[in-house]
DNA sequence: ATTTAATTTTAGACAAATCTAAAATTTAAA
DNA sequence: TTTAAATTTTAGATTTGTCTAAAATTAAAT
């Protein structure tokens, strides 16, 4: 029932990854946290032990129910710190992502339903990303990519969702932030960038990479 | 300039002790921190080596100056979060001690910096213990034991100097409580208990341990 | 001053989490 | 369909923090 952070961190980005792909692969985990394959491996077995992933050797793997419960948990945490530390102690929302990294392994679980209702109970992160209930539920807010967003369409910014120090920084640069009203102005297939217009600023330019990870919600 | 969990309890007990004593027992700290001598003795070399600790085997230990440096800014942090968790997410006082065990233990000191001051700079945590400043500076209060009150003498409640759960759960059950004003009717010198008088209610008996750990503060 | 007891340290082991280098397996190319 | 490349796993080592049992040292009793 009490997990170490490292299972802790592994089990949140194994969820992650799979909910863009069904199922993960072991370097696409290492990668993602920073580790090394071998050390990949080695928490495969300890979390099969422990009936929280399904796992065969070479055939990739996936969380199984309880596996998925407890990464909603610690996402949970992550978020509801990320908005204390953004709307209570007056932080960027570009310089939370460490110390939430830190703090979602604090266990209490009572404390984390205080200091939601202390928050008063917020739906999303100060990235846009929804903030799971208590039993782990949350409302997926139909948002889109900017990538797929069509052309001339406004739209708000309403999500990052790979959220890195670097593409904080970046898009901090190009006035781009939750809440920003932006619509897409020409598409480059060549590399498929995308030339962007914010009211009040001249276009700019944003790289595929960066499109696919700015999350958008229509204007209706 | 960073340490792990375990070394900061170990300088935290180690400051704590060393207040009481001036030098400090393995045998002492090992109990201190529920812990096995042997298991002091390893840490013991390793805070030696990262010269935090002035050691020669078998004949005690201290903190230097910077162990002290260290243990101040952890017992910062766990005062701070504890009356963040009272003040804040309306827990007990005599619930939060685990809670900031934990989060003592989280790094980033912009993020003390910035709770010191959310939280309005609090002068004393919600057992009446000083917080120190960022500079591990603290005005120690001029409290006493309540073992060493002059009988008949109402004082003030102004804190706990060894706060288990056990002990708090008995203090609550005497109505003995931070603010509550009381004087001593009686000493035993057999067992140096003591026969205690709270307005408004029956005299109440408590150990010699007890009252060496409630802190008053005189009426003037 | 010996003997006994208590304290402290060492020796050796273990669990958790990580790594490198090499082997096994799968996937992609020729 | 072989061969080559990429991925994944194993084998073995390392670091950190802990433990038990035995040895060393210091303190307390006869
Ligand atoms: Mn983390
Ligand atoms: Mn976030
Ligand atoms: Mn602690
Ligand atoms: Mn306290």
């Amino acid at each position: 029932m009490k997990y170490s952070a490292s299972k802790e961190d592994h089990l949140k980005a194994i969820f992650h990854l799979q909910s863009e792909q069904g199922v993960v692969t072991t370097n696409a985990l290492a990668e993602a946290l920073q580790t090394r394959p071998a050390s990949v491996t080695d928490m495969l077995k300890k979390l099969k032990e422990q009936k929280l992933l399904l796992y065969e050797r070479y055939k990739g793997f996936r969380l199984n129910n309880e596996g998925k419960k407890v990464a909603l948990q610690i996402i949970r945490k992550h978020r509801l710190w990320e908005y204390f530390l953004v709307k209570k102690l007056q932080f960027g929302w570009d310089e939370v992502h460490e110390m939430a990294e830190e703090l979602e392994h604090i266990s209490s679980k009572k404390l984390v339903e205080r200091l939601d209702a202390f928050l008063g109970f917020p739906e999303t992160d100060p990235h846009g990303d929804p903030i799971p209930d208590s039993q782990g539920r949350f409302t997926s807010p139909r948002q889109l990519s900017l990538a797929q967003l069509p052309l001339n369409k406004v739209a708000e910014v309403s999500g990052i969702s790979r959220q890195t120090t670097e593409m904080l920084e970046l898009l901090q640069h190009k006035k781009i932030g939750l809440g920003t009203k932006l619509e897409v102005r020409r598409k480059f297939p060549f590399d498929n960038s995308l030339e962007i217009k914010i009211r009040n600023y001249p276009p700019v330019t944003i790289s595929s990479l960066v499109a696919k990870n700015v999350l958008v919600k229509d204007e209706e």
